[in-house]
DNA sequence: GACATATGCTTGACTAATCAAGTATATGTC
DNA sequence: GACATATACTTGATTAGTCAAGCATATGTC
């Protein structure tokens, strides 16, 4: 396997990223949210009970469990997320959306889907399938 | 076609990025070097003539001007690269490896595209010409 | 039940990047 | 040639995140 096809690949998708990052971001922040808020957000309503822990969380969307902690403390200020105690658990603190969070969360996903629909106007439908499936296949 | 879909797509790709540039960090740490700056080292490595001026380099790596003036500081002070005027226009200046610099991205080359071939080693070569001619469809 | 070790979270110090404002040089128009 | 505007770059202030160290709670072993 060419290596330089492989570097190209690397490169150009570090490269997309951070375009994408850019795009979403920007999109999101007329909703005074960052996009890794957004993803916290998604991430929360989609939970089953609606809540997660910290380290869950951090995983889910492959940051430090730091990063979670920073990111959440203007949220919870903000009363978009709401921390709870686990009761089998007392070291654990299970986060979840407040109401307030929810209906922000259903708002800003319009935008949200909106970018992602300009984003990737130029891919059919077995496109997409067929990227997220080579995502899928990369070794994380 | 469905919101889901590209919800999805646009979450993995942002995911499996941060996952590879964090992996791709930590193989170029060995040389004292981060992956922005490894990226900037290819581009004036690969650059017709062997330099570039600040605004293109920002350009063609994602990055802000200033991101990159702050990047080649330390770079600069420690003869990776050398700044060089430019006769034509004096508010440009273009930036090229020196030679330490050229033998320092050489050997890195060498961890980066081991790292790469352990990454993408699940895809085969037909994969990996769909997934950055896929990318490449996608619009920034 | 006491102690070693592991886990979940927070915090201080740091880094990489952004934006906005500022400086220096170029260019076009009168 | 003077002035307005545009371009290239730098810098101060800020932000998002990392890492390492620390604290609190859990768990397993004796």
């Amino acid at each position: 396997m060419s290596s330089i096809k492989l570097t190209s690949l690397m490169l150009e998708q570090t490269y997309i990223s951070t375009l994408l990052n850019k795009k979403v971001d920007s999109c999101l922040s007329v909703h005074g949210l960052s996009f890794t808020e957004f993803i916290i957000m998604h991430k929360l309503h989609n939970a089953p009970g609606g809540s997660l822990s910290r380290i869950t969380l951090a995983d889910s969307i492959g940051l430090t469990g730091s990063g979670v902690t920073r990111l959440l403390a203007p949220m919870t200020k903000n009363n978009i997320v709401l921390k709870c105690v686990n009761s089998r658990d007392a070291r654990q603190s299970l986060v979840g959306l407040t109401t307030t969070g929810k209906e922000l969360y259903l708002d800003a996903l319009h935008s949200f889907e909106h970018s992602c629909s300009s984003i990737f106007s130029l891919l059919e439908e077995s496109e997409v399938e067929q990227l997220l499936k080579l995502l899928n296949k990369i070794k994380c």
